[in-house]
RNA sequence: GGACGAUUAGCUCAGCUGGUAGAGCAUCCGCUUGACGUGCGGGAGGUCACAGGUUCAAGUCCUGUAUCGUCCACCA
């Protein structure tokens, strides 16, 4: 069955077709099956409109991987698709679309028509993601995908909303909140970005009533804010102003009287010592102003302009207020200063707006007594971060968490399920919409215009989506779920609540392990973004080279958690390597005779050494997938294709393919087949498309066998079908062969020796030279022959005992600790050349050896060392000193 | 102010529980090698930021310092 395979992988192809032949077959499919234990992993859910970037695919292919490693194991893998509605994200694309193509405002259209367009945008581009993350190769369950505003899982939404309104959970109050005046909504604390920016701290003069001249120096980065001023505050131990606590000021500009009080808030050392309160305006000018009950005067809108309590500055945005009032105050005589100033400022995380501390009706979740259980499951080991080190970040964050504010101003979103009566006043919450006032059976209720924080519905992921709160048969085989994969920007927003939503609602954790992984920053190291327009399309980058080489790309060459700087170069490395499996499959099919591939029973040295090899790199790659060092693993898939196998084992099996003898040539191509099949199903998770390609191609390896073998009628699938179901390889103890393994690496140091030697001389491969070695290891070099005539170019191979006699004048050596290496290279030899040469490689490991010596010599190592890492240790000196005899008897030879 | 991460070859980074410093790219030399030039063979290039300490043994563990970066908190 010989096949012939184009020369250069050609992915674009390949990758939808193989796609569609998984998806057409059910391959993605999660099944329950009670003979099996459960793998599932939800994927943190994109934004419904958004487009994939590079984090997506970072995220999506270490999910994937994990998957498909998963599944090949036996387990019953599911990974859960879906999307975010991501309330202000897509309304405010909405609109802006809105406010371009039509004029209009969200406003313009009202509620209910307005949000028929979200619904619109929604169905317009929602899949947009979804088919995206497909060509990257996911191996998601797509017939499982939710959105978090399906029906399902709004009632999720509502019936935790109840639930824990009803434990007092959930309550509604006026507390100073952070407020986007460009999004007109409320955010919670995690939802603000702090930026340290250039500003100016005022002093300013507040006249002191009734001590004409006498003035209080307040201090201030925010003027505008004074409108709102209802007090000034000094530390009760402030010896400067212990005269004038008790009295009243004036505030400048809007002749108010206000109390001078003194607070413990105060630091003595800022600015003046006096500290204008605004209650209504700064988180902690509120808490003071409830110790001494001061007024909360809210001096800004909703657009963050100035309302009809400021004045004549009505009307003015914020900043232009402050400008307005630096410059009344300065006209005034009672600007004191104005000083340089670098302060952190609250920014709006989606439109980077300063966000503005407001005093507002909102609603909250009680933090307090979720907290504790959500620090006890990560504490107690329950759910692990990988790497541990954000185990800290969360517990820190989870230890200090202030009241979530959840309601947002917003139309698209879960509408929060409170009615207020008109008549009695009172709140009705219920999952089904009322009908009457729970309080006073009124008829005339109305519900809350606001809906709930985004994060409030994906806090409910992991079990919403198989169902929660009904007891489907998916909740009870796949939840908890195993693991979260996720950045680590998004601990707070969403890993934290899902964590103490789970616990709270299902009594569990929703995974055992969060597996976190950095940002993909650009070759410079700056975050990727939108305004920089410095981000790189990952779906370009598949097209290009390829989303096998994309997915390489971005497991390989960092470790967990750490941030990676995306190179193109390095796509095009790994497009290097897909290529490279590429042709040696090619190879081996253009060899191929045999329809059928299992091991044969006569294995030659080379076979027992590949086998070998192959046998340590399976447990090898399987603990570090175990370990989630996803990176290392793939490194061990790659090294061993690119070296051990091409560079090495293929071509060692020319010498049979290439000769006589037919039955030799069966069993080259079967050892080559079966370590081939067995490697692409290692590489398989890191590069789906192209393996199972190739995998398709092959006659497949009966040695094996899938784990879906035998009787299971029910199974979308037949055995053997398809790479992504075979099973994983495992170390097979009948295919260790340590001795022919050592003693094939004698004859490959030998070759590389030769090949170093007639480089350096810059001896052609085209120039053949008799070899003559002499060897206490002669049955091994015998059988090597073949392999130094052709990898060494060597025209002909004697085989000598080490201590033969031997005519080696004018020859050129090289040495190996198990072999001296003669070639009749005379004519290219520079006598002095040669020595300096073998000088300096017998210093080099004279050197080595003076220091092994040493080592050995120093009872302190002998008698603590491991034994196995002193043998070791013997050994290589052993070996040190077999190679130096052989050097200095080739310096002595030459004179 | 706290916490964390980074510092290893020219560049970007691996290096897991201490036991001979690695990869990719770049560079230099050679190669129409019957899978692959997206390749093959060979080479050069590193007092592992610095200073102490623990240990028979430290890139790896501990302490401190420096530089860069991130997160959290926050003084108007």
């Amino acid at each position: 069955m010989k096949k012939e395979l184009p020369k250069v992988y050609e992915p674009q192809e390949v990758e939808s077709r193989v796609y569609d032949m998984w998806e057409k077959n059910g391959c993605f499919e999660g099944h329950r099956d009670p003979d099996k234990k459960p793998f599932t992993i939800v994927m943190p859910p994109p934004n419904v409109t958004g487009q994939l970037h590079m984090g997506h695919a970072m995220d999506c292919t270490l999910q994937d991987i994990l998957t498909r490693f998963k599944r090949m194991e036996g387990y019953a893998a599911l990974w859960v698709p879906g999307t975010d509605h991501a309330g202000i994200a897509t309304q405010i694309k909405v609109e802006e679309e809105l406010r371009k193509n039509e004029g209009l405002t969200r406003y313009d259209l009202g509620r209910e028509k307005f949000l028929e367009r979200v619904w619109d945008w929604k169905h317009k581009y929602g899949n947009r993601i979804v088919e995206q993350q497909k060509k990257l190769g996911a191996s998601c369950d797509w017939s499982r995908a939710r959105f978090t505003m399906d029906e399902g899982l709004s009632n999720a939404v509502r019936h935790v909303f109840v639930s824990l309104y009803k434990k007092g959970l959930i309550y509604k109050g006026s507390r100073i909140i952070n407020w986007c005046p460009h999004c007109v909504t409320a955010l919670s604390d995690a939802e603000v970005e702090y930026k340290d920016k250039p500003g100016h701290l005022w002093h300013i003069k507040y006249p002191i009533k009734g001590e004409e001249g006498r003035y209080v120096i307040v201090a201030t980065t925010r003027p505008e804010t004074m409108l709102g001023d209802t007090g000034v505050a000094v530390n009760p131990n402030d010896e400067r102003y212990q005269d004038i606590v008790g009295k009243t000021c004036i505030l400048p500009l809007v002749d108010r009287e206000i109390p001078i009080v003194a607070d413990e808030y105060v630091d003595l050392e800022f600015g003046t010592g006096c500290v204008k309160m605004t209650p209504a305006h700064d988180p902690n000018d509120f808490e003071v102003g409830l110790r001494h009950n001061l007024e909360s005067i809210r001096v800004l809108d909703d657009n963050g302009k100035v309302n009809e309590l400021g004045g004549k500055y009505q009307g003015m945005d914020r900043y232009e207020a402050r400008k307005a009032i630096v410059a009344d105050l300065e006209a005034l005589g009672l600007l004191e200063k104005v000083e340089d100033h670098q302060h952190n400022v609250g920014t709006c995380y989606r439109c980077g707006t300063d966000v503005e501390p407001i005093i507002s009706a909102q609603w909250f979740v009680k933090m307090a007594p979720l907290a504790e259980e959500a620090l006890r499951v990560v504490n107690d080991g329950e759910v692990k971060f990988v790497p541990d080190r954000f185990s800290k970040i969360y517990t820190n964050w989870m230890e200090n968490v202030h009241d979530w504010c959840i309601s947002r101003q917003l139309w698209w979103g879960h509408r929060i399920p409170a009615w207020t009566c008109q008549e009695c006043g009172k709140l009705t919450v219920s999952e089904t919409d009322p009908t009457e006032c729970e309080h006073c059976h009124s008829h005339n209720i109305v519900q809350e215009d606001d809906v709930l924080d985004t994060w409030f519905s994906s806090a409910l992921w992991p079990f919403s989506t198989l169902g929660w709160p009904e007891e489907t048969e998916d909740y009870k085989y796949f939840f908890p779920t195993d693991v979260l994969v996720t950045g680590y920007d998004i601990i707070f927003f969403w890993v934290a609540r899902m964590i103490f939503s789970a616990c709270e609602h299902t009594g569990k954790p929703p995974f055992h392990t969060v597996f976190i992984h950095g940002l993909v920053r650009d070759d410079k190291g700056r975050k990727m973004s939108k305004s920089l327009g410095n981000g790189i399309d990952p779906l370009e980058m598949a097209n290009q080279y390829g989303a096998d080489a994309l997915r390489f790309n971005l497991v390989t060459g960092n470790s967990p958690g750490n941030d990676m700087r995306f190179y193109t170069e390095r796509c095009e490395a790994m497009r290097n390597f897909a290529n490279k499996i590429w042709n040696a499959s090619r190879f081996l099919m253009m060899n191929l005779t045999i329809d059928r591939c299992q091991l044969p029973d006569q294995l030659e040295l080379e076979d027992k050494w590949i086998l070998s090899k192959l046998n340590s790199v399976i447990p090898e790659v399987t603990e570090n997938m175990d370990r989630y060092e996803l990176g290392v693993a793939a490194q061990k898939v790659y090294d061993f294709i690119w070296d051990s196998y091409c560079d090495w084992y293929i071509e060692l099996t020319k010498t049979r393919l290439q000769g006589e003898d037919e039955g030799a040539k069966v069993r080259a191509q079967q050892v080559l087949c079966y370590v081939l099949t067995e490697t692409l199903k290692l590489l398989h998770p890191f590069m789906p498309f192209i393996t199972e390609e190739i995998w398709q191609a092959l006659p497949h390896v009966e040695v094996s066998g899938g784990h879906f073998d035998g009787d299971q009628a029910e199974q979308p699938y037949q055995s053997g079908d398809y790479l992504m179901l075979q099973k994983w390889p495992e170390y097979k103890a009948e295919l260790a062969f340590p001795e022919e393994e050592q003693a094939m690496e004698l004859i490959m140091d030998a070759i590389r020796a030769i090949r170093t030697r007639r480089s350096e001389m810059n001896v052609p491969p085209s120039k053949k030279a008799q070899l003559t070695i002499a060897t206490g290891e002669q049955a091994v070099f015998a059988q090597g022959i073949p392999f130094l005539k052709r990898l060494a170019y060597a025209s002909e191979v004697h085989v000598v005992a080490a201590d033969a006699a031997l005519d080696t004048k004018g020859m050129v050596t090289a040495a190996t600790h198990a072999a001296k290496l003669f070639l009749p290279l005379a004519e290219l030899v520079d006598l002095e050349k040669e020595k300096a040469r073998i000088q300096k490689e017998l210093d080099k490991n004279r050197k080595e050896l003076d220091k092994l010596e040493s080592k050995l010599n120093n009872p302190g190592f002998v008698n603590k060392a491991p034994a196995n890492v002193v043998e070791a240790e013997r050994d290589r000196a052993d070996k040190l000193r077999a190679l130096l005899t052989k050097l200095e008897e080739s310096a002595s030879s030459l004179g």
